[in-house]
DNA sequence: CCTTTGACTGCTG
DNA sequence: GCAGCAGCCAAAG
């Protein structure tokens, strides 16, 4: 694989279904990246400019907190986006968190 | 080549 | 339950 870390973490965000969220340790975990979460955080950074439009919306820290909210323009797009996924944002945290978790492991059957 | 940078996570007090 | 600290590791300068 050519594909960078970026490009991997990538391929993982596309793959999360509509209404549903990951976090960065579980994609991280995933490629094997053991607990490099930062570095997804750090790949959704250009995620901004990757293509095809990447969701990063739908990914999370481990509390389900929209912690990456305020890299978007505006910050509230991220919440708008996911609550018109049908999901249900409480001051800046995912209700429901565990029930609407995708988990690239399990999800990917890795 | 060495330093800095993070949209994170888990443990500890 | 919350605040602080350290570990984590790839990419960019």
């Amino acid at each position: 694989m050519t594909a960078t870390f970026y490009e991997q973490v990538y391929d993982i965000v596309r793959m999360i279904p509509k209404g549903r969220v990951s976090s960065y340790g579980a994609i991280a975990k995933s490629l094997g990246a053991g607990g490099s979460a930062r570095m997804v955080g750090y790949a959704m950074n250009n995620a901004g400019i990757a293509m095809p439009r990447v969701p990063a919306h739908r990914v999370v820290n481990s509390k389900g907190l929209l912690t990456g909210k305020y890299h978007f323009s505006p910050p509230e797009l991220m919440v708008q986006l996911l609550e018109n996924e049908g999901l249900v944002i409480l001051d800046d945290q995912i209700k429901d968190f565990k029930t609407v978790f995708w988990d690239p492991m399990i999800e990917l059957n890795k």
